[in-house]
DNA sequence: TTGAAATCTTAATCTAGATTAAGATTTTAT
DNA sequence: ATAAAATCTTAATCTAGATTAAGATTTCAA
């Protein structure tokens, strides 16, 4: 699916407003381990996954990561907080496969709304669709147990756990690996 | 501050614009205690508070709370996902104090955007603004130990403590109110 | 191809925070 | 005003998940 059917979805787009929005999009390939956001930097671009799969995390000053989302294909991702306000990233957002992205430079973005009203309509409903799913991961961390949330995760991300290191899933999960392989072999042995 | 103030903190708005807004607002007083939206109905409003408190909170079958969010004083608050989705909702809000309020009907609020464009800008920015805050709070979490995420908590919020009874902040820290007990104590002693 | 580095597993021990229970304090309805 | 209900505190005990450590497996660069 190109970038350009996955935002019609959502929203009709004329031939005019389809065409600048390409034209201001840049394509990058990135590696797998390349990060595309690095913490202490400002996070220039809002990040559209093509295909692959990319990971935002956070670095916490005493040096552990905390993984926040995994983006596969069609997702959009990045460090809102520091893309809006300009300031330096508290996350970083790396590679985990090889990736085909699209970036949307801030300047480009202000842009694009100012002209094309129409984007401010499609990004009020992607932020109004990801606050659901941020409301739901944060119900999900408080109500429920490791085991819960690795089940849970298990369905909403049925191809990811074939190519994601454990480590980063425990991290998503907010457990340790070790805790995580003990409820691993538990599961198996049912 | 009215709500015109707090929308024309983002957005321009024509007297046109504004006249409009207001003629679709609802007003409403509510009780301390009395509930806004009820978990298995499907929330049909988006809710400004202008004074005083609520708070929106999951139901888990098991039948434990978790506050998912306080909104005093000039914050938007809803289960976005019944709201949006048209389904019922797995969230109660409650007034935590006596509270003066504005409700958005959905069918107005549709209306509303597809009318004046730039309530589509101003409920992107709100929504973007709000996703912030919601990566900060999962981080917060996973990141943090309870004694942390309750000093945070004391410096976002430093006036809800005074009314809010102990047992909901333990549960917006996602801990039980004897250890939140425990974690007082223990500071009071410092 | 190979060896060093990264990742994963298992197991023992430890701890932050849960649970249970009982008493103390505060709030609320009448 | 007062009694019942709700909330808060303290303390003992328990447990989900962390930490530490060591071996096994996988990945990857040269």
């Amino acid at each position: 699916m190109t970038i350009l059917q996955s935002i019609e979805k959502y929203v009709a787009l004329s031939k005019e407003e389809a065409g600048y929005f390409t034209s201001i999009l840049e394509t990058k390939i990135v590696k797998q381990g390349e990060l595309l956001e690095k913490p202490g930097e400002i996070t220039p671009y809002f990040i559209y996954v093509k295909s692959g799969c990319l990971m935002t995390y956070f670095i916490h000053p005493d040096g552990s990561d905390h993984v926040v989302q995994f983006a596969t294909s069609s997702w959009w991702t990045s460090d809102l907080a520091s893309f809006t306000k300009v300031t330096p990233s508290n996350y970083a957002t790396k590679a985990l496969a090889d990736s085909e992205v699209h970036l949307i430079y801030k300047k480009d973005f202000d842009e694009l709304l100012e002209r094309y009203p129409v984007f401010e309509k499609f990004f009020r409903l992607l932020f109004q669709n990801s606050l659901i799913t941020h409301q739901n991961r944060i119900i999900q961390t408080v109500a429920h147990t490791a085991e819960e949330r690795y089940d849970y995760f298990q369905q909403k991300y049925p191809t990811l756990e074939q190519f994601v290191p454990q480590k980063y899933i425990a991290s998503y999960l907010g457990i340790t690996p070790e805790f995580l392989s003990k409820i691993r072999r538990k599961k198996m042995g049912r």
